[in-house]
DNA sequence: TTGAGATTGCTCGAATTCGAGATAACTTCC
DNA sequence: GGAAGTTATCTCGAATTCGAGCAATCTCAA
């Protein structure tokens, strides 16, 4: 509660340095896949099932970071560029499974190594020693951030 | 350019938890900001004022991280609500100076403490001493990240 | 078994953001 | 002085995202 006068607040100030961090990578890795035609939040998705394989959207979704809405909007486009799939799933009805298509496939074979390589380019100013230090405490501050309760209303 | 077979990519990794974090925090602001009747944007726009005082559009622009087209927007909305006045630059009759009103004085004064305390506590899984590392190790990322050309097309 | 509550994924309207100009004003350099 | 280039801001249409609400399905305890 009580502000050091001198100096400024430690969390505040990491918060404004994270913004403008994410923003700053996140300019590349959208220029980057702008060149092939997708949104950033397409490439995500895309990103996810060829890696993880077919998932549901629901797990697709949390991991693109939009909410549901914007998801199945998402999902749409990529529907209808033939790059995935919807798929009922035998084990939930509800939970409508995601898969790559060929073309989707193909597609991320081909250009995620040098999107990787954009990714790996933006973050040159870190060494590896300091990118290994900074993921850990950067993913210590996420998964505390998503686990505090919001606050009650005054 | 030899990847590590073992092992993911640092970099990539980073990059995951870095938009996982900034994301958790972001929601925690964004709930208290909208208690107030505020986007984000828009408080990032009355907090800058608040703290620089009165400011050209562009500089406010570069701390909100929008583009002008929305900047221009969020301005309008702020104007509406009297909460900030667009007043002529003497010095540069492009750069209109953008300043708080008294009511937009007074609501910063009244709401902003208790938003520092809600980034405080979002960003209490770290010690005081991991929050100063996190931010110089972000922080050099992000200046890196900013000066990194775009890459020459394939 | 059943029913209350949770989960999943969708639709839809509104809000926000982008991005490409257009315009006016400043700067630089000849 | 003025042409050419840069900077600041705004407008406008399109794309994206949100968020609330809904219907279908699943879970679990009584």
């Amino acid at each position: 509660m009580a502000r050091n006068e001198a100096g400024r607040d430690q969390a505040l100030e990491l918060w404004v340095v994270l913004a403008r961090a994410t923003n700053a990578v996140s300019r590349h890795a959208r220029a980057d896949v702008a060149r092939h035609g997708l949104a950033d939040a397409e490439f995500g998705v895309l990103e996810v099932l060829f890696h993880k394989g077919p998932l549901r959207v629901c797990e697709a979704q949390r991991r693109i970071l939009l909410q549901s809405g914007s998801t199945a909007y998402v999902v749409d486009k990529l529907v209808r560029k033939k790059l995935v799939r919807r798929t009922p799933n035998p084990r939930d009805k509800r939970g409508t499974l995601l898969v790559l298509t060929p073309r989707g496939r193909q597609l991320m074979t081909r250009i995620f190594p040098g999107h990787a390589e954009v990714i790996r380019r933006a973050m040159g100013a870190l060494s590896k020693r300091e990118l290994k230090r900074a993921a850990e405490l950067v993913r210590k501050l996420g998964l505390g951030a998503a686990t505090v309760p919001d606050e009650t209303p005054t």
